[in-house]
DNA sequence: ATATTATACATAAGAAAATTATGTATATAT
DNA sequence: ATATATACATAATTTTCTTATGTATAATAT
């Protein structure tokens, strides 16, 4: 870590590709499975992540349902129609952008 | 472009990378080979890249020099020592925030 | 029993880093 | 003459995050 502000953009492009893998997931479950993912490199702060899930959701990318596990909350979000169709565009923007920065921080490693 | 979002926070380390490049080069000449680097991928803007020269000139990690080119004006900026060692940390953190990125939204194309 | 950590949501204040708009000035091409 | 390119700069605004704070339940450790 030390390296957290690099992620600055990505968040929405994570989540949206979460979701496009797990159908449904709830807040806390998505900072965890990152976590996990990353081996604890990203660290998605509450702070970012619920206020990008209410956008996505405003945008319409993203359904919600409330549920109700033994006696606490979860809100699990999963993917709209329309977000699917996003989260294939954001995904090809998110390789053309890592394809671009490679090239130009190690040239060496990017044969193409 | 339209992933010029994902962008955010990068703009120092590529900066830094060109010079470690190019020993010294002036602003106007680091947005056009950015532009050239990727294809047109990438634009800096000027209301991003002079204020990031200036704060990586603040913090040690630029010097400048003033020439005049004809009647215009233009300001070189070269790696300090401090700035060659901060590069090489940069860079790594840079490498690192790919790695996981690319791990995160393709986990097929990175086998590790 | 009690305190800490984990689970689960949320928002507000502030910081960082960009975009967009604007300004100044010289040089070149049509 | 006019538009484009070169070359710097800053201010207002926006986006996106961090940090701090708040509420509440469940599990675990002392």
């Amino acid at each position: 870590m030390g390296n957290q502000k690099l992620y600055k953009g990505s968040l929405q492009t994570i989540i949206l590709k979460l979701l496009e893998e797990n159908d449904k997931m709830y807040g806390y479950e998505i900072t965890q499975k990152v976590k996990a993912l990353t081996q604890g490199e990203l660290k998605i702060t509450e702070g970012a992540l619920y206020p990008a899930l209410h956008k996505l959701e405003a945008d319409g990318l993203l359904d919600v349902e409330i549920a109700k596990v033994g006696n606490r909350m979860r809100k699990y979000y999963k993917l709209t129609e329309q977000g699917t169709k996003e989260t294939v565009h954001r995904l090809a923007e998110m390789q053309e952008f890592l394809k671009t920065m490679q090239h130009l921080v190690n040239p060496k490693l990017s044969l193409e």
